[in-house]
DNA sequence: ATAATTAAGTCAATATGACTGACCTAAATA
DNA sequence: TATTTAGGTCAGTCATATTGACTTAATTAT
């Protein structure tokens, strides 16, 4: 049987009209994250990489139990990462107050990196944006926006306090 | 120095307000793949037989050499992939016109897998959309669409030909 | 003061998705 | 006939992630 839904649905809430937004997320995505991972390649760092260096940038002296809540990955996971990047002298790491805690820190190398990545996509998001006036780009973050879950959007929004 | 852009340019072109897009971008795409990441796992599939059935399901009879165009892997790649989606029974392979190419179609069970995957997400986005205006959707799809590279954009633009 | 919890780290094994490089076959095209 | 194209395959490697088990040190609760 047919999705009734679309009997009564308006033409851009139809099945064909919302697979192309399947289509346009993907490979919006897949563009908005190959400017970096270029960059991240030259380096023998990845994706995984950037994540860490952009938030840690983000929210100064981050805990690691705080940065595992953002990224979603396991401590193993992130462990491989931020040792690499300790290493190589793009973070360093703190005892926090609570003296079971490690705050984590971005060195000027770590922030420059940082500003070369993410400037990427910046330029790329201000460039598109620059053709778009104050109301569709609020439509746009929005509809956005509401994609995220909920936990997410409260991690969103600690991030930005 | 600080970005001399930023004093001339309206706060939501910002760079704050720009890497707060990131974060929505980032936080959004990770909960868009979600759902079906979690049906796949149940069966022993990942992301990439998703978006194997996903487009082989929109362009029936697509061969190997254009599938490979749009998902941008090598053929090494997407052969173990879709050697598991022939041996257990959601895609089928036929010889094309020109014999050497090979054309791929989904069978039933790759119908029905495609739908409940592809449904998660459709059902977000309608879900997403319905508290939208047509104006507020039409921004959103378009600026989606513009950070699409010119290469993908026919790409997409081929397959809803 | 002791017990329980929390934050962080580590070892080991495994899966997935991707890559490069080399090489092969068969069919179509120049 | 020679070259190109479509597809396949073998082998090795890497990055990202997982689960599970276990340890240490510090904090918090009883």
């Amino acid at each position: 049987m047919t999705d009734l839904n679309n009997l009564i649905s308006p033409f851009y809430l139809k099945d064909k009209e919302i697979r192309k937004i399947i289509e346009i997320i993907f490979f919006s995505y897949r563009d908005f994250t190959e400017g970096p991972d270029r960059v991240l390649e030259k380096l023998n760092f990845g994706r995984a990489h950037h994540r860490v260096i952009y938030f840690v940038g983000k929210k100064k002296n981050i805990t690691i139990k705080n940065l595992l809540r953002v990224l979603k990955i396991t401590k193993q996971s992130l462990s491989r990462v931020l040792n690499q990047l300790v290493k190589e002298g793009y973070i360093t790491v703190s005892t926090g107050l609570d003296k079971r805690t490690k705050t984590l820190l971005l060195t000027d190398n770590g922030y420059n990196l940082e500003k070369k990545l993410s400037s990427i996509q910046t330029n790329k998001i201000k460039t598109t944006l620059g053709n778009f006036n104050e109301d569709a780009i609020n439509s746009f973050k929005k509809i956005l926006f509401e994609m995220i879950e909920t936990d997410n959007k409260r991690i969103f929004q600690q991030l930005n306090e």
